[in-house]
DNA sequence: AATGAATGAGTATTCATTCAT
DNA sequence: CATGAATGAATACTCATTCAT
């Protein structure tokens, strides 16, 4: 006679679990904000709630594993030889099209060291563009890495809180506003 | 016989609550951030949580009532003669650099009504001042007031999460990148 | 149409809900042991968990109003003229066969600072009867105040786990133990 | 394929996995205490839960594994012939310094039959070297063992929630204190 | 037989909201 | 109309126990 519980599907199901666990909570992230109760994402991933603390022990981690993958792309694009700046900043704009929750992320004060390291990932990756692009002399040679971060960061602003199919359209505007205070 | 609790000041202290209210979630929303508990707000006006319910029925409309203040300000210096453009960001500015508030109270989706009034007046009063400093052709003159908005929504973000005292700071170099973008 | 949930007797059943609270606390803690749940604790009190918080915000606070009748009682005893060590360590007993919860409340390593002024009054109101039993020459003149609380600890400690009908010869056979290593 | 997992060590591990859980379980539920979660016993051995589980299928079958080895001493001990009780008590002293987690233990009321069997055994032991002592004068003759049971408790009792180092004094004072009632 | 991941019931705690006084 | 206690739904987190491999 089935049980009503959930079969217990046994540590096979472990590796299925993870992925299915990140990317419920990147939806939730998306849909219902950072602060969503994690219980609901275990519930979206179809998971127990052990097995969600068991593969991210806290908020941040798992967090951190949705932004893994995008962190990696970042830098893989930034590793590519001919990849500009406007390259990977054209791609952080789609990353925070699909999801601004990493910006609702690094909104807590106190900020988690673990955080500190994602953003600084990313400021690292920026500034070898940055420097790449200041030598072109394509933009302003006074702008530091922390001054590009801080545009993702306001970039990633204007899409908050709009719905999703407005947001490529938002972030063109944002970055008409941004892109002359870039450039040489 | 004398009651141990605070006193019933009775219906002549709705006014003084009212203001008592809205100071302290003043206080609260910037130390706290939108998020603190109601009961922190009660407690820190020194009123009944039942007064705060009858005066503000959900956290929205004491939100709204704190902004109103700041609003009201804008508006009045908008509808000075001699109030530029750049007088009313400096206002905005200042007020975002106070609390950055207003930025989490619109993070949620779900955007309130009210809360898109609220911003339509900040638009309304950014709208004369633009339309005035593009005939003064200080200004882009395809820019709009959304996008005006939009950059002020940008430069809030770029002051959350950070120490009070790094805001003004922040602001500046926040200008920085949005400035060129807006002038002409 | 009376609600499924339970009334909102309101504030006038502050002090009920507090007696209840702490009755339902002494039932709760004998018969389930000091780490019972506090939900319980509640539910035998027909209170709900929020107004059980509002009056003890931790289990010490709530263990300490318990017990604190107890101990109020017996400094009163002690307080009389007449009243011996004997009678004291009777009182003791009487309240170790009610509940030996007080020896499970102090079992924990780090121990709360107030449990600690909970013991040290007890230890004090024993103080003064043991320096008079010593003088009439009826204890021993090397006991100290630490030996006698120890002895009660142990006493306890004899009639934990053991069904409360057969508590009362078993503290009989404790004090035949141990009062000869108290008398002089 | 190479598993990232503990290797599976297979049937053959079985008798040490055994001698692990209980040498674990005697640390953890010394240092933790009798509550700790049987987790951290299957961690601290360095075996499955799983495992745990088949070797000692609750948390008192763990514990009485824990302690047979302490009873046999015991029992090895009294058989001896020229031991007497008090060198078995002695004896008994030493193992409530090192761990009280038997008391821990039999804190609950709803005494486990097997644990019942323990103590039985101690007090079986003790038996024949009270009758011994008892008959060279040196116990009061209408000591029981169940009362030299009791006594060994209200000991162990005495050392609970002590730091380690202070548990040998207390021991003493402890004895101090019922000594007397022992004693011809 | 060993392993360790999966599972969810249980518990503590918070806080928005209601309501008797 | 003010007051603040009452209420319980919601959430985080733990851990005993089961089970696929």
């Amino acid at each position: 006679m089935p049980d009503v519980r959930r079969m217990n599907r046994g540590p096979g199901a472990a590796a299925g679990n993870r992925a299915a666990l990140i990317a419920a909570a990147r939806d939730v992230f998306a849909t219902a904000g950072y602060d969503a109760p994690l219980s609901m994402v275990a519930r979206t991933a179809g998971v127990g709630q052990g097995s969600l603390y068991r593969h991210f022990p806290d908020r941040v981690s798992l967090a951190l594993a949705v932004f893994e993958e995008g962190v990696t792309a970042l830098e893989a694009l930034a590793a590519e030889p001919g990849a500009t700046l406007d390259d990977v900043l054209a791609l952080i704009t789609e990353q925070a099209i699909a999801s601004t929750a990493f910006i609702d992320m690094v909104r807590v004060p106190p900020a988690d060291l673990r955080l500190i390291a994602v953003r600084d990932r990313v400021a690292d990756l920026l500034t070898d563009k940055l420097a790449e692009a200041q030598r072109a002399g394509r933009i302003r040679p006074d702008l530091t890495p922390e001054d590009l971060v801080m545009a993702v960061g306001m970039l990633a602003a204007a899409l908050v809180q709009r719905p999703a199919p407005a947001r490529r359209v938002a972030a063109a505007r944002a970055w008409a506003l941004l892109r002359k205070g870039l450039d040489a």
